[in-house]
DNA sequence: ATAATATATTTAACAGTGTTAAATATATTA
DNA sequence: TAATATATTTAACACTGTTAAATATATTAT
């Protein structure tokens, strides 16, 4: 029976096709260019094949997103060449994940304010109970636990959501002002993480 | 020549009725369904007679918002019944242009994403000097000065932009995750606002 | 009042969008 | 070889923003 898998195969194959060339349109064009005709065109397919792989132009977003996601978690997590310093390693992690954003600036705003449940699933952080269910912010509050004084979960949780919002703040405010020189981001984020840091947790 | 000051009235007013249903549209059915056609349609005018009052649709939009923030930092400068107690004041203000940001979360949310450069005129808030010319970020100095230990006005500055970051991630964020219960809405909304009060500032 | 000019408004069209139904081609199974 | 399932295309619908040209309306000058 590998016809079948055969068959799964090319599907699978042809909707990252379609999901490549999406990606493409988002990286050199910008999201809101993204079009099922420029797609089909670049692939080249009539449009309305598109419709057989996916529900619609959203769901060809939002799949793209996730796949996006996905990634930027993974290099979160494997975090290489971080210090063993508490302090260091939270900060680190910061800085990082904020220089990975401004790389992918279309894709991360787009992603972060998507308010479809496919994708909140994934990107919510703000519902209580969130840190058994959400890898960011569930590192976000173990590495608060190691610094703060406070044992009180409930208050740890409260914590990471208020740093990880204010993180997510910082960061969309610095791709929406996209004149800001270098000098000046780099200012900001350090500042940033040192109030995040050194003031927020540690009390 | 009072029939050139009529002929300007008149102008305006249909601008103005043009703005109107454009912000009818935003409001009931949200930003993206805004189009030329249905303001056209509303006003019970042809189409192309938009171009004759507005370059395009997003000057529209951007006219619109310059207009909905005039109204906010109006709101915010005003700030009746505030208690003279510098704390205190922070942190009603803070509270107030959350609320006030949560109850036009569309407009909000457009207003403060949109890069536009008429727009991010009024509505910048992270370069360096920007405390003379953005009365919110002012605002937050003047208030920061008073409760801070420190007296280095570019430090202040700073604080203010990861205070001003910090709440527009918070805001963004609850706009985005809409399910929240608003008891865990306003839990997230006091720790904020005690985070930043009472930790980031007063070190 | 009439003619010339400026302003306001409409009609028609272009080029694009997402999406659907129906027809057709291609491959798989019986 | 015939029947069935899958893949793909053609044609169309109902939208979108925007522009050029024609027309109507009001204002100014003669």
């Amino acid at each position: 029976m590998g016809i079948k898998e055969r068959k799964e195969r090319e599907k699978r194959e042809k909707r990252n096709l379609i999901l490549d060339a999406a990606n493409e349109i988002i990286t050199k064009e910008g999201i809101d260019k993204v079009s099922i005709r420029k797609i089909a065109k670049m692939i080249e397919y009539s449009p309305p094949i598109i419709y057989h792989y996916f529900d619609n132009k959203e769901d060809i977003i939002n799949q793209l997103m996730e796949k996006e996601y996905q990634k930027v978690i993974k290099t979160l997590l494997s975090a290489e060449g971080i210090s063993n310093d508490p302090k260091e390693k939270m900060k680190e992690s910061l800085r990082r994940y904020i220089y990975m954003a401004l790389e992918i600036p279309d894709k991360y705003k787009n992603m972060l304010l998507n308010d479809s449940s496919s994708i909140l699933e994934h990107t919510s952080v703000l519902f209580k109970g969130v840190a058994h269910k959400n890898k960011g912010i569930g590192m976000l509050c173990e590495g608060i636990k190691e610094l703060s004084h406070s044992k009180d979960d409930n208050e740890i949780e409260l914590t990471a959501q208020i740093i990880w919002s204010a993180t997510f703040g910082l960061i969309l405010k610095m791709i929406t002002e996209k004149e800001i020189s270098k000098e000046q981001k780099d200012k900001l984020i350090e500042y940033h993480i040192h109030c995040m840091t050194e003031r927020i947790i540690n009390m």
